[in-house]
DNA sequence: CTCATGAGAGAGCACTGCTCACAAAGGAGA
DNA sequence: TCTCCTTTGTGAGCAGTGCTCTCTCATGAG
């Protein structure tokens, strides 16, 4: 695996460079992303790209896949803290706005791209997920039904120990979380609360509390 | 203005008739609504089209704002009560997924309609915020800052005398509502949560109590 | 040192949004 | 009633898109 990938090199290099320019392309355009341009702006046929991505929508997988990364990346940056974690997802979806809205807004075609994604996107809820499970919550009144068992399998898979309404507790969190950046990002906000980061941290510590922190 | 709105009258007819068209498009060929395509189930020519929406966005804001209304209507029949208002938006939102998507998902073009859609889109928040105005909710601790100014304007213009940190909270389950309902829609839950509608209500019940409600 | 494989080019298809000049067709004013 | 003139619809056309196909050619593998 040494002088064989060389070849293997250069086209993840390219790779990359694609995946680079289209990230930018998204900043500017928004979501419709234009292979063609992309092709373009690096000088080379439009048909060639497809040696590299064999449609546009795998070309935006690709780019969803790595946003999951970052932001990942960003959770796992933070101190291990409710509102530092959030403050630090939230901070990272105003950098890559279009980014956010690829992976958390309505999906663009229609179609989710299935299995690749789902490991990528358990790190963010993962890194909150930590925090909920190393500290010590009340449990609360518990749910019944079925929704307590499926409860308890996400339990069993994230944060073994935890009770199954404290699971859904910290789902609750994550929604609320998602749905304080998301409104704000998508100009749901506007003309009603400019002081976006004090809200944010007024939603959030709420949402601390009702999982039970602190 | 009797029959000289003759011409308008069929106008106005046309106009419904294509939105209804562009409508049936969205719900089977997702956000990227085709004009030509709208024109051609119709019998007609693209370009007369224009003569109706000056742009393909301008149909599609128009499309959201009839949404909002959609959606205000849902949400005003429920019965005045915060779970029944709550399952009301869910299942509007599951009946007009893509309608969801187009007001609550993110921006088409990276641009939203800006006055316009205001109006429409406060209808369904103050079915909620009628609920907990009407309700006595504890005021808990106190806001400060200019967070607090900002949150008591709300409160003056949505309902007056509520205190300024009960609006936020207010606010906050409103955004855990559309964050659960966006996360059922765009698969977020996918492989994690079946009982959709015993998540939804637990999420919910957990959003009133923390308002204050009951 | 050959030669197959991978990378790139370019034409082409069907589609899109949108503009334009043109043709009916109907209501408004004389 | 007759004449305009605004409104509505047409079809061609431009620039752009995703994607496929065939072709060429350099280069790394054997």
């Amino acid at each position: 695996m040494k002088a064989a990938s060389l070849r293997a090199r250069v086209r993840a290099e390219m790779t990359d460079e694609i995946k680079a320019v289209a990230r930018r392309h998204l900043s500017t355009d928004g979501a419709n992303l234009s292979l063609r341009a992309v092709a373009r702006d690096l000088g080379m046929a439009s048909s060639a790209v497809y040696r590299y991505f064999a449609s546009r929508d795998e070309l935006l997988t690709a780019l969803i896949i790595d946003a999951y990364g970052s932001l990942g990346d960003a959770a796992e940056a933070a101190p291990r803290e409710w509102l530092a974690v959030c403050h630090a997802i939230r901070e990272w979806a105003l950098a890559h706005p279009h980014e956010w809205a690829l992976i958390y807004g309505s999906p663009v075609p229609g179609y989710r791209a299935p299995r690749d994604t789902v490991p990528a996107a358990a790190r963010v809820i993962l890194a909150l997920a930590r925090i909920v499970a190393a500290a010590e919550v009340a449990e609360g009144e518990p749910v019944t039904g079925p929704l307590a068992d499926e409860l308890q399998a996400v339990a069993d898979g994230f944060a073994p120990g935890t009770a199954p309404q404290v699971v859904g507790r910290a789902m609750g969190a994550w929604l609320h979380c998602c749905g304080a950046i998301s409104a704000e990002l998508f100009g749901q906000l506007q003309d009603t609360v400019e002081a976006r980061r004090d809200f944010f941290e007024f939603q959030m510590r709420g949402a601390a509390r009702w999982v039970g922190l602190t």
